[in-house]
DNA sequence: CAATGTGAACGGGTTCACAGCC
DNA sequence: GGCTGTGAACCCGTTCACATTG
């Protein structure tokens, strides 16, 4: 059966991997995958990948396995990836110039379409074909060039008035490289990369083993 | 009691915030949080912080709230943020160079001692104060700065290559931005932040609500 | 026989709600 | 009265194991 009720976000975060896992294994004699070899290029486990693709209401054939061009389009038609989500990335310090940089370039469907930034000494100017333009006119460039998405990587301080204008703008996705909370509407989903708390939590467990080490 | 077993993961994540929330805490008059407060700048619910803080053994006092500087120095203590761990980042492309100035810009105790690139116009030469140094040597970076953790921001293609000699000097904890699932032994932590997977959840959502508007 | 699909058991984490203490 | 500390209920996700089917 193919249920097809809502999927798990669990679920949901690892379809990308099967998917990259999908264009990285080898179009063989046979086009089939199994769930085990599914599991390895995702770095998951079996049991796992046949539930997450239960989810779809994939069908693979048992005894087996899945036919990898079907379930390469199934998942695609799940995630939605034919969808084209303009980005605009606030905030073109080092790190947004590189994440403008790296996100349009992978042509993955998310096109950077414009960038602000307060440098007056920026506003005007193309970056790596990005044009960047003040932070005022941010609900202007929403509207006339559809974004759909905002990564913000502005310095901290500014990051919650940057999403507070993304969110005014009608902004419902974002992806913030800020280390700060922010605060938005529940229907407003928000991704936070935390480069110093990754490395922290990392810290933490070369912290445990030293400790454990001087016992 | 402090019973101070092992402290669940999901906790650790949330210590860095928590430690963030208190360095943004006005020092007012009194010198006491409470986990309402506390909730507030960590993003998270009062019950949350008030289970997470049990863990540490770390005691505010009913009917009051916790002694705010105490406190951070409880959770600086469990999370070890007093030592300091050097960094080498792997590939210098736009993306590591910017990482490699933000981590190091954010003087956390993960000073960016090195750095490795492929490109021979780069091998040798100082970016950004961070010594570049030819793929090959990693080995003895590792072991002459004493580096504790690696990030990988090279392409997919060296990614694996990469973490398995960041494994071979000895390194246990990876912080990677590649898009790819990266193999290693149990007893080493890999992080991955993986930009585009990000991306693709967001647009999975955005297009249910697009799905749902349209019928 | 081989590999899927799935109910059932399990486990970690979150939330609730209230007893306990200031 | 206010706020902490915590058992209990709850929820979500993972894992197991096996019946099911090409």
């Amino acid at each position: 059966m193919a249920p097809l009720g809502r999927i798990p976000e669990a679920t949901v975060a690892r379809l990308p991997l099967y998917l990259r896992g999908l264009d990285a294994f080898p179009v063989g004699v046979t086009a089939t995958v199994s769930s085990d070899e599914l599991a390895d290029l995702a770095g998951v486990n079996a049991a796992k990948v046949r539930k997450d693709l239960s989810h779809l209401g994939t069908y693979g054939t048992r005894g087996v396995g899945y036919d990898s061009a079907f379930l390469r389009f199934q998942i695609s038609q799940a995630l939605g990836v034919a969808n084209v989500w303009p980005v605009v990335v606030c905030g073109m310090g080092n790190l947004g110039r590189a994440l403008a940089n790296h996100i349009g370039f992978t042509d993955c469907g998310f096109p950077v379409v414009a960038a602000t930034d307060s440098d007056l000494d920026k506003i005007g100017t193309v970056v790596d074909g990005v044009p960047v333009h003040a932070p005022g006119e941010l609900g202007d460039i929403v509207h006339r060039l559809n974004v759909a998405i905002g990564v913000i990587s502005t310095p901290p301080e500014a990051a919650q008035g940057t999403a507070d204008a993304l969110v005014a703008a009608g902004v419902t996705s974002i992806m913030s490289f800020a280390p700060t909370v922010l605060s938005a509407p529940d229907e407003v989903e928000i991704r936070s990369v935390d480069l110093v708390t990754e490395l922290q939590i990392l810290g933490f467990h070369l912290h445990r083993v030293r400790i454990a080490e001087d016992s």
